[in-house]
DNA sequence: TAGATTGTTAATCGATTAACAATC
DNA sequence: TAGATTGTTAATCGATTAACAATC
């Protein structure tokens, strides 16, 4: 009963460890203590502590982590490096920046087809239609639908239908799509990054938050 | 005593709200209730109200809330339209991006500068040096500071002095800057959507979370 | 009056912190 | 042995939920 080990929390803050050790491996540091992975988070050591005691035989008491052995264990748990296959939906000038964008292939996330209206040449991605999607994803395994723009639900539908198993979603708007998410039971991540743009500024406009 | 009021919840939840009222006026709903904006989050019904229970005269008990009024009383509340002055730091293709992006003049940011190496055309924005950036930020009432990439220690040090009262960072590596935002007591944001995209796969690979 | 819905208080639940044992 | 640090249990704290009063 004491194992109720807060997964909602975790969930958020593994990703955050793992990058942090991605830091700490490039700079040649191969041991850490809590208190130094908490140092650059909003964390403390004992949170830190709690959340990695799930990944045994990577820390010795007295001594700290090891940051390679722990961060392969991450990568493990998160599902890094699982060579998930995704197709990106998208139009415009943002398009060729998000494929050519390391956030995908460095993170063992394999690119394999794009939908967007118009040619894009000098990117090397199958270029499909949106009717095509169901089809392709089937043949192709793809697991992870990434959307610059919101795509009609029957085809939304039918993806998941193909396989479809998770959505990242960089729309503006995103209620149909979590919509249909949630009635499928299927993860979805929707990033808002006018929400932590305005959540600052209005810490500028009211300091007295800080005391 | 009963005033503790979940000021950094709420502080993630107002900016949501925010969004949601102005998709309701753009398709003009100007009425709506507590469990309809929750059923476009991640929330309850009864979180909505308390979080929006500050905003008074936006609502009337057994009617709903004015979706005008709430959405005019929370841009105020939120520093949205306040007119913040901004500097882009960046380089490359994403700069001229996120220079047109909408992000910041819909909601009130006005940018007035840009640091980069290389000359951006067609960018109708003034263009600083690293070196100038103090001086501009002080002769320009300059607040809000916007990173594509980190700047050196020293410059950033001296653009806080300059009256920078806001960080809004997307680059991979924020340490340094978040160090020194910290020793100011400068409120930052730093976005890291590898860290959705991470939680995404980790669920996909784990999926008895949803039971 | 009945229905709807906000606003608030009290009860529950979960997460964070503090303290400390374990051990390298 | 002393110092450092993890791992875990118990205590505290805060946030969410449930219940209901207020009122339009």
């Amino acid at each position: 009963m004491t194992k109720s080990t807060d997964v909602r929390g975790a969930m958020t803050r593994l990703p955050q460890y793992y990058r942090i050790l991605r830091h700490f491996l490039q700079e040649g540091i191969y041991r850490c203590s809590s208190a130094e992975i908490a140092a650059h988070t909003e964390y403390s050591a004992v949170a830190v502590r709690k959340d990695l005691a799930r990944f045994a035989g990577c820390a010795k008491q007295g001594y700290g982590y090891y940051v390679k052995q722990l961060y392969q264990a991450l990568c493990e748990y998160l599902g890094v490096h699982d060579q998930f296959r995704a197709v990106i939906v998208g139009e415009g000038d943002v398009l060729p920046l998000v494929v050519r964008h390391p956030l995908f292939s460095v993170h063992g996330i394999r690119l394999c087809g794009i939908v967007a209206q118009s040619d894009a040449p000098s990117l090397d991605v199958t270029r499909i239609t949106e009717a095509d999607l169901p089809t392709f994803c089937r043949a192709q395994r793809v697991g992870l639908l990434v959307l610059l723009r919101p795509l009609p639900e029957p085809i939304l539908r039918a993806a998941m239908e193909a396989g479809i198993c998770g959505i990242f979603s960089l729309c503006e708007d995103d209620r149909a799509t979590r919509a249909v998410a949630a009635d499928c039971a299927i993860p979805v991540r929707c990033l808002h990054p006018v929400d932590d743009l305005i959540s600052l500024c209005c810490e500028m406009k009211h300091p007295q938050n800080e005391a």
